[in-house]
DNA sequence: TTAAATGCAAACTATTTGCACGTAA
DNA sequence: TTACGTGCAAATAGTTTGCATTTAA
């Protein structure tokens, strides 16, 4: 069963609340529509896609959110691939897979690789976290 | 024992000879610096390295010597943090630990890792390859 | 009411490109 | 000799900043 959406709406809204952010409409857009998806999209995907229907915000102001959004926890960047950067409000520890071919990007569970952590480094490191980047060939393309 | 200066300086050549890459002062110097270093330059760091003594390279330059270096697989980029491209000449695989106080970067061994490759994904994934990224506190930073 | 966010345009940084000249093979 | 690389400067792309205006709380 489906949340309705005036619900939905209110559940980001308490979200974004919790963080003591202000709900403007241009950062509501741009968190809504990074929950709303399973990609990682980049700044220009994120305005264009919050434009479809009327135009509602610049791209500095998505810069402004997406920046007050990951300071506060909300949303994090993802760095795959060179020169891009990416945008991800799947905040938990995850990892991703990279399909060499068409550049589709899959998380990955973190059980996936949950027997590695806590990892004991030889030497004297402090392991706080780690991120995991597989590449290979995604279920299309092998065919 | 160590190799002296003009046996490294023709080790170096003959590995770029193998590439069929033409060998000019400017590609020289920015290949020998990475390989000089354990570190992860960027392109100022190489960029100023190698005109230390004497200007010999310009920065298009180092881009130039860099994209063919790396496109014919001598070195590598490395994506670490947010806007900033490294370069690396150790291209065989390995994984990073980046601490999170000084961002010292340290390498990996790929034996660290080594008993989770070659990994099976459930999901029909053909895994080429992956790369862990570790965060933490390096050993300077926890006293 | 008012501190904070927006839009716009200009500034900035990293990287790429075009072209005349120089040079490794 | 000549195809390829370099230097320079201009172009481009991604991101940040300054400031007058608007707005969420």
């Amino acid at each position: 069963m489906f949340m309705k959406k005036k619900d939905r709406e209110q559940a980001i809204k308490s979200l974004m609340k919790s963080k003591n952010l202000r709900i403007t409409p241009q950062r509501f857009a741009v968190y809504a529509n990074l929950l709303s998806r399973c990609d990682h999209p980049t700044v220009e995907e994120i305005l264009h896609d919050i434009n479809q229907d009327l135009p509602i915000a610049s791209k500095a102001s998505v810069y402004s959110a997406l920046t007050v959004l990951r300071s506060c926890g909300l949303v994090r960047e993802v760095l795959l691939e060179e020169g891009i950067t990416r945008f991800d409000a799947k905040v938990e520890p995850h990892h991703h897979f990279i399909c060499e071919q068409c550049g589709t990007i899959i998380d990955l569970d973190w059980q996936t690789f949950a027997h590695l952590f806590p990892y004991q480094l030889n030497s004297g490191l402090q392991v706080n976290s780690y991120e995991v980047t597989v590449k290979g060939i995604c279920q299309n393309c092998q065919s």
